[in-house]
DNA sequence: TCGGCTATGGTAACAGTGTCAACATTGAAA
DNA sequence: TTTCAATGTTGACACTGTTACCATAGCCGA
């Protein structure tokens, strides 16, 4: 949360006082009971008390608006995995753990985390990317692995494959948003039987 | 396709001949252009020529007509599917090659593919769905494990979510649709390492 | 053959959206 | 204190999905 929700000053005042944070935290809000499909420019401006096209001083598109919510989104779903490694304690159960928390955090977020993958930036090289849950998973896929660069690259991709297409089908009904399917999916035991490092 | 594309009869005609037909075909065609949710129902009669209005005559719903669409883009989904497991003759090579193949119909068709996940039927039991993709990739778990509904069920869940993922994750911008990343991410060789009912 | 009924199409309208141009207000710097 | 850039507002436009109501046409029975 960027914590900034009780800037929606009373009337009197013509200007807002920080209208970029308190629109921003109105859109987090709003991605929790809805998707990014469904959220309105107008409806924040709404809920923000202010009038539609003041939106357009601190934001040049609707799309921007949604870039900078998808950013918060993605932190947000990077704090939570690492929360999770921590608690599992890294190694592969670690590894295991945040890519439960990826698919836990699309079910219980299911509009930030859609607007984080959609709508946050384009991604070139997984190893450049500066975000907390990419850095992760790179970290991860390094440690389980001899570390040559082949190895962790795909190392990385399988797993976040895995986890977000896991993540994905739950989300569009495809498959039912269970505690045991994911689990049985994202299981370090099935899905890399042999403990990559441990025999050359 | 449908096959049904020259129904676009000339005005004199008040009415239409098939104009449910030539909306799915429309529909599809529009796919294969932009995204779902860039699709409008009116622009869609307005190509088939036809009010706005008439739309509601044969969906009750912009949603149903999505669905409709959903389910023809899903079965050549299946087909595209299909064809590759035949070309790669079955087997485990032919299981990996369906899943290439899966990601490769949402590179090149992703309107199409967006929505036939997106808008499909909603699934209960992956065993039980009636559609190309969900048979073949069942029959194929079912080949390469010891049968049991345990096995066929994990790696059925395990292949459809790597493939969704990274599928995903191309048509998202997160990853560059490379092929060779799919090569090396859908691999039967690193993704299964040990052949399932090779060994016990 | 004819009359009516139903399937299918059209018109007009409504509420809602994103966005632009032009105008208004404010706080702070010169 | 004056001016100016930052910020907010009003009004409008084109577009959307949807509804209520009206129009046409082709078929079915008398």
């Amino acid at each position: 949360m960027v914590t900034v929700s009780t800037l929606k000053l009373d009337k009197r005042t013509y200007h807002h006082g920080d209208l970029r944070a308190a629109l921003i935290d109105a859109g987090l809000a709003g991605l929790e009971s809805t998707g990014p499909e469904r959220i309105s420019l107008r409806e924040l401006a709404r809920t923000v008390g202010v009038s539609p096209t003041a939106v357009y001083r601190h934001f040049p598109d609707k799309q921007a608006l949604l870039a900078a919510l998808g950013c918060e989104a993605l932190r947000m779903l990077g704090e939570a995995q690492r929360e999770a490694s921590e608690r599992a304690g890294g190694g592969i159960e670690g590894f295991g753990a945040t890519g439960r928390a990826y698919v836990r955090f699309a079910l219980s977020h299911p509009g930030l985390f859609r607007l984080a993958i959609a709508h946050g930036p384009a991604a070139v090289d997984l190893a450049s990317e500066d975000d907390e849950a990419s850095r992760l998973l790179v970290a991860y896929a390094a440690e389980l692995t001899d570390g040559s660069p082949e190895a962790v690259r795909r190392l990385s991709l399988q797993a976040w494959s895995v986890a977000h297409g896991l993540a994905m089908l739950m989300l569009d009904g495809r498959l039912p948003p269970d505690d045991a399917i994911i689990d049985e999916v994202i299981s370090e035991r099935t899905l890399f039987p042999r403990p990559p490092g441990a025999s050359p």
